[in-house]
DNA sequence: CCTTCATGTTTACATCCGTAGTCGATTACG
DNA sequence: CGTAATCGACTACGGATGTAAACATGAAGG
């Protein structure tokens, strides 16, 4: 029973920066990795290999030789990883009930009016 | 300048079925806690003394001594801790767009017709 | 009173995470 | 051809987390 589906393990916050920079171009080699990322974190090369390497590991990102080097690219769809972290919030959080999360941002006030007005606009637009 | 707010360090996981236990009932002692919480993880009572311990340490938990032993309250009110994590995935993933992340249950096909009424009725209430 | 039970405190330990240095091999330049 | 730069792999290490045992101390019961 090989497991070979990505990502079956969780992505960390450092991981994920690195998986950013890698859904928004792809494939890149490490130095262009950190060359995005590492600024902004204030990061080394040599911690944006190591996030590579756990990366590749944990099955999420994948490597395709370029001489002597490697060409990383995710292997998880951002799409996939934002549907998987919503679920869990709303199943750790709100029973489950996206409606609840909602509801819950709305009494926190966490809404802005543009939030709402695109909101209405995709119900009217699922309505249909 | 002491740090007397609540809550500023993280709640993990497993702090957190701890917490969910005081939230639902409070103060109960540290057995309480135990019997509500240990079976459904599998836990001993250990463990779910060390994880009150760390709560108290990161203030998210208060005590009241009684008699011999203590009683434990939440600190953090639930919706706090809740508003707080939403907050975080939205940032993380949506660039603090709470519209953003309904758009992606929606594409991701996470909401339920019972979800899209709820949303839809709470919608009308804030636009009253 | 002395033993036992209950309960909080301390210690333990494996794994994960954030952050990074070092090593070994390979390539490229002089 | 030899030396320097490059790059992935391995090693490191402190803190957080999950999980729990050992210990100390006070209370309760015989």
């Amino acid at each position: 029973m090989a497991d070979d589906s990505p990502q079956n393990e969780r992505i960390s916050e450092a991981e994920q920066a690195v998986m950013e920079a890698l859904w928004a171009r792809s494939p890149l080699t490490a130095n262009e990795v950190a060359d995005a990322v590492a600024p902004a974190r204030g990061w080394t090369l040599a911690t944006v290999k190591t996030l590579l390497s756990r990366l590749v590991a944990k099955q999420a990102v994948e490597t395709a030789p370029d001489g002597k080097r490697f060409l990383y690219s995710p292997r998880v769809a951002r799409v996939d990883f934002a549907t998987g972290e919503s679920k869990r919030l709303v199943d750790r959080l709100f029973g489950g009930s996206a409606a609840g999360l909602f509801a819950h941002l709305a009494e926190a006030e966490a809404l802005t009016d543009k939030d709402l007005n695109q909101i209405e606009a995709l119900l009217k637009e699922l309505r249909k």
